[in-house]
DNA sequence: CGCCTTGCTGTACGATCGTTCAGTAAGAAC
DNA sequence: GTTCTTACTGAACGATCGTACAGCAAGGCG
């Protein structure tokens, strides 16, 4: 007699809890929003549908450790394409760019996936919750690449805070528009935008007001 | 006697469409993505389930209009924000900008509305049908007051394409950061950025290579 | 006033949703 | 080989989904 197969494997919890993150995250680049479902995450990950609750507590607490999951994954990424970059804040603002507009992170159904969780932000007081605590890493980062800039350069055009807001605006924007149509334009004009509005920080304002720099009242 | 009261009153198959839109658009800010049934938007309306089906032949019609819809009334208001600016580029692309970033465009529940719909666009044809006739409005707006500024003020840093898109990715990226987390900064201070950026334009590259303008493959 | 058009209602249908839970079996421990 | 823990399955539940359709009734018209 051939030894039978084992219908399912057994996993360490955590194991398990990742694949199914994974699965999620699958699922939604397939399918969109509809992907979001107990049934097609459990068919994508190849379990039946009661694992999830096994797992998780409410299907809201899985996407939003898939959330968490892939906000690390993009800071880690970006982070360390940064690091990796020779000293000086310019060549580590230019690899920040570039790494944020190369696969994987410029892709059309990773962007679809960050649209989709930033649709869900508002209704969602799971997905605010790891938003306000790992989009802050993404600005840190941010911030502290201008802050080196501004080390060099002196003071620059706007606060660090409104001008690491900017860069991040620019590149969510751009980051949208390639999603919603990748023909516009290509990656390499997209590092140029950046790299020019970086530039323009070090350049004394010629033509703008720029309004008294208060903090928002938050 | 009294007369009795009608159970519903009968109205012109446009009207009841628009009415239909708009119970859509407003779900939609209730409710997020949720709001998109046919019994939260008929709720809304206040009629029956089954009215939507008799004006559209499939819920996803109704969707697309409100879509269109949507994005009418946002370049429709913009677009009369600027020309009833005084004459000249930076005049008219300050009202742009502050028609931008005041009510009804910079309200949080709008900014939910845009993100849903974008976070819609890659699965849905009809989505992407609407998109395609109505965002480019709201492009060519933009490309056409770049143009009168490079018309005043000499060459521009980036052709009127990549100048386009940088600006309007600016624009969308801080409506999402301002919809996601409104106390991160104030309106004028989006205004400033933009106002920024597009002086930049106006500047020669200092250090920044900007790539050969070859336009994209499509 | 009665007729006619048709905007409109509301039930019904099958599909799919998130969640529950009793039962199964994998695989380590002994 | 036996026992035990628990990861895992899958049927079942009620709720809600989009669509279809038979019938009602509002309101203009002759």
């Amino acid at each position: 007699m051939s030894p039978r197969k084992p219908r399912f494997e057994r996993q360490l919890p955590q194991e398990r809890r990742q694949a199914l993150i994974d699965a999620t995250i699958e699922s939604l680049k397939r399918y969109g929003h509809e992907g979001l479902s107990v049934r097609r995450i459990s068919a994508q990950a190849g379990v039946s549908i009661g694992l999830i609750n096994h797992h998780f507590p409410k299907k809201d607490t899985l996407i939003a450790q898939a959330y968490r999951y892939f906000n690390s994954e993009l800071v880690g990424g970006v982070r360390a394409a940064a690091l990796q970059a020779p000293a000086g804040a310019r060549a580590r603002l230019r690899a920040f760019f570039r790494a944020t507009f190369s696969p994987p992170n410029l892709d059309r159904d990773v962007l679809t996936v960050w649209v989709v969780f930033w649709s869900l932000y508002r209704h969602s007081p799971e997905i605010q919750k790891v938003h306000g605590e790992t989009y802050r890493e993404h600005v840190d980062l941010v911030r502290s690449m201008l802050a080196d800039l501004a080390a060099e350069v002196g003071k620059l055009r706007f606060s660090l805070r409104l001008a690491a807001i900017g860069l991040t605006a620019m590149i969510d924007g751009l980051w949208l528009e390639w999603c919603l149509d990748p023909g516009n334009f290509r990656p390499a004009e997209a590092i140029a935008l950046c790299e020019s509005w970086v530039d323009s920080l070090s350049t004394d304002a010629t033509h703008t007001d720029i309004p008294a720099e208060a903090p928002p009242s938050r």
